[in-house]
DNA sequence: CTAAAACCTGACACCGGTGTCAGAGGCAAG
DNA sequence: CTTGCCTCTGACACCGGTGTCAGGTTTTAG
């Protein structure tokens, strides 16, 4: 297939493409007339290179680490192992910053509601039909927030 | 304190001290002579700024939210509730995605380590005394990564 | 008083992945 | 052949937070 199909496939797109070409991620046959030519497991490997970028590896860490991918028996080098090692440590911990700021945020949260159960009319701002004021209610938008206030820790 | 201290205490740069000043996100009470003072406080608030930066959320987004944190009764329009909520979601979706990501490195990991009792002797590689061929050894640099393979799930 | 250290403003650079534009060439359908 | 879409390369812009430099003022220690 050619590019822009991959893109659409892969949900990407085709500058993407050509960027991970460039930084060695991806390799392409070309036709004679030089436009690229991608296989059906291209498909995944631009996934698998996406959910990496997802969690903030840069390219080149992932260049480093596709080769493991496509021929573990032959490339699995202490450094690449450690790389490993060392992008699963920083991933983990961004988690726990992530879940930190999640707290914050649901904090914050019930902070407010508990203030608008404390003065019912400061804004009734014309919305939604004003959410009984009783029971603490499910999230305006998204996830139920709840009432976490503190120790949500590693719910869900 | 001034900016210097402040900076210190809150495990920041100066410059960024005053870069979020400018956004916002910040105030100071300037000395006759222009030097910024700050209070006590403000190393908390410079915190909270930092553990919401480490989340994503840009500056503009911790400005919103800022005043709701500052003053809660007086500030939690719908807007900010609704962004609060967003955010929330976004901060979710990247939490599952680190988890897929560290999975992904996980099971790479467990395979080159599979491969490696397999092919005792491919590469000795003249870097470590060669670590034990016979049990398992633990990870080379940071968390101990064991052999979780695939179903590693929320761990941590 | 003097010298060092800290501070001020303003400006420019960087990073990395992506968008976007320009100009040229390829390819399939009418 | 022509038309319209896709692709090619190369280049520049952007974003946002931070580093860093320059040139000048303030504070502090000796």
């Amino acid at each position: 297939m050619r590019i822009g199909e991959l893109a659409a496939r892969a949900g990407v797109s085709v500058r993407s493409l050509r960027y991970y070409e460039q930084r060695g991620l991806l390799t392409s046959v070309r036709t004679p007339s030089g436009q690229r030519q991608y296989t059906e497991h291209d498909v995944d490997r631009v996934r698998f290179i996406q959910g990496l970028y997802a969690a903030d590896l840069s390219s080149g860490t992932i260049a480093e680490l596709m080769p493991c991918r496509d021929a573990p028996s032959t490339h699995n080098s202490d450094a690449t192992l450690e790389r490993m090692a060392r992008e699963r440590a920083r991933i983990t911990a961004q988690i726990d910053e992530l879940l930190r700021a999640r707290d914050t945020l649901d904090t914050m949260v019930a902070v407010a509601r508990a203030h608008r159960e404390t003065l019912p009319h400061p804004a009734p701002a014309a919305d939604e039909p004003a959410a009984a004021p009783g029971p603490v209610r499910g999230g305006a938008a998204g996830e139920p927030v709840g009432r976490p206030v503190v120790g949500a820790g590693l719910r869900r």
